[in-house]
DNA sequence: GATGAATTCAAACGTTCGTTTAAATTGAGC
DNA sequence: GCTCAATTTAAACGAACGTTTGAATTCATC
C-alpha cells in the first residue's frame, strides 16, 4: 500500500513477517504469485458477500426491482466490513486494492478483471432492472463511474488533503464517507439519460470547445 | 503511466528519450525533481486555464451563481482540450496524473496539494455558491468525489475491461466520456443533503449492518 | 582560432533487487 | 530412534537501480 507492488522489496516483506527471504519463494513460487494470494484472500470473500448480499435483498424484494441505493448498499456494506476488521488491517487492504486498480501491470489487471467479471455481471442486471429506462452503455458507464468512485474514495483518504480544508477528526470515518458516497452515487444513477434533448438552461456542456 | 514513480528507472527513460543517463542528474538534479517539471510542465497551465475558464463563466453569469454543469465544464474542458493535444501525448500525461494521485510517496503527495490548492479552492467557493442549500463539509466531500472521479475516470480507460462488456471503439473517445461523466456528477451534487431525515422506502443504508 | 564555461559522455560507484542453491533443521510415521 | 520428506536458513547469484565522477565534447564569445 505504501509503495506500490514494484517498490516494495521482499525483504522488506519477509523481514516485517519475522520470516526467511526464501520463505516467499518456496511457499509461493514469486513476488507476483504472493501478491495474488494476498489480495483472493480477502476479495474472495469480499465479492462473495456482496453478491450473497444482492440476492438476498432480491429475494426480499420478492420480485420488485431494487432501488439503487438497495443495490449499493450490497456493494458497500461488505467493503465497510472488511474496512472494520482491524485485526487483519481491514483499510489497509482497501487502499492496497485501491492501488491495484490504478496499477497498469498487465498481471494485476487481468488477475482483477477475473476476480471482479461475476460480481460486476451480477450487479450490472441489478442496476438494469432498477433503471430500466437507462441505456445499456450508459448504465455500463455509470458503473464504471460507481466502481471508480468507490474504490477511490476507500483507497485515498489522503487525497482528502489536496482537496478539503483540514477536516480533524472525520478522516478516518468510513461509514460516514460512505453514508455520503452512497447518496450522492444513487442520485447519478437516476439521473435522466438523455444526452441529445433540448436544454434548460443554454449549457451545452463542452460545445464551445 | 506504465510503471509508476519508483519502478520507472532512469535507463529506460534516458534511452527512450536519445540522451545519456547522467543528463537527468546534471538538468533536474534527481528523479524526484525531473518527475515533478514533467508533472507540472502541464498540470501549471492546465489548472491556470481551468481558473481562467471559471472566471469567464463567472463574469458572464452576471453574479448570477453558475449551474453545476457549468462549473464542471470550467474544470473539465481544460482536462479534455489537453488530452486531445497528440502532439504531446496528452492522454498518456492524464493517466499519468491519474496515478500519482494514488500514489502515498510524500513528496508526489505534498507536489500535488501545493499544485491544486489555489484551484480547488476556487472551485470549492463556485459550486458552495451554486448549492447554498449544501453545508460546507458535505459539500467537501462532494467535490472530493468529484475529484476522484474524473482522476478515475481519466487514469483509467483500462478499467472498463474490467467493468463491462467490450465497447468496442469507444473506449478511446474521452469527449463522450465526460459528456456522460459529467451529468452524472451533476445529479450527485445537486442530490438533496438530508442524511437525517425520514426515509422513503425503508432502506436505511448500512442500518442493518 | 583560442578561451572558458556549459553540456555530454562512458564508466564506475555502492546498494538493492528477485531468485536460486545447498546445507541445516524440523516433524510426522513406522 | 531412525527415515525421509517438508521446511527453514544463510549465503550467494546476476542484474538493475540512482547517482557520481572526470574526461571528452560542444558552443558562444572574444
Amino acid at each position: 500500500m505504501e509503495h506500490g507492488f514494484e517498490a516494495t522489496s521482499l525483504r522488506l516483506i519477509t523481514t516485517a513477517a519475522g520470516v526467511n527471504l526464501a520463505a516467499v519463494n518456496y511457499h509461493f513460487g514469486s513476488k507476483e504469485e504472493l501478491f495474488q494470494a494476498v489480495l483472493t484472500r480477502r476479495l474472495d470473500p469480499m465479492n462473495h458477500d456482496r453478491m450473497q448480499l444482492l440476492s438476498a435483498y432480491e429475494i426480499a424484494a420478492a420480485g420488485k426491482p431494487l432501488t439503487c441505493e438497495k443495490i449499493l448498499a450490497a456493494m458497500f456494506i461488505p467493503a465497510l466490513k472488511l474496512a472494520r476488521d482491524y485485526e487483519q488491517g481491514g483499510k489497509n487492504f482497501l487502499r492496497l486494492l485501491g492501488r491495484a486498480y490504478a496499477d497498469p501491470a498487465p498481471f494485476i489487471r487481468e488477475f482483477l478483471s477475473n476476480q471482479y467479471r461475476e460480481m460486476i455481471a451480477r450487479f450490472r442486471s441489478a442496476f438494469s432492472r432498477a433503471l430500466p429506462h437507462i441505456p445499456r452503455e450508459e448504465l455500463s458507464w455509470r458503473l464504471h463511474f460507481v466502481m471508480g468512485a468507490l474504490s477511490y474514495t476507500l483507497a485515498g483518504a489522503d487525497m482528502l488533503k489536496i482537496i478539503s480544508q483540514p477536516h480533524p477528526e472525520e478522516t478516518t470515518n468510513d461509514e460516514l464517507l460512505l453514508k455520503r458516497l452512497a447518496p450522492f452515487l444513487a442520485a447519478g444513477l437516476r439521473s435522466p439519460s438523455a444526452p441529445s434533448s433540448v436544454e434548460d438552461d443554454g449549457n451545452h456542456l463542452f460545445q464551445e470547445a
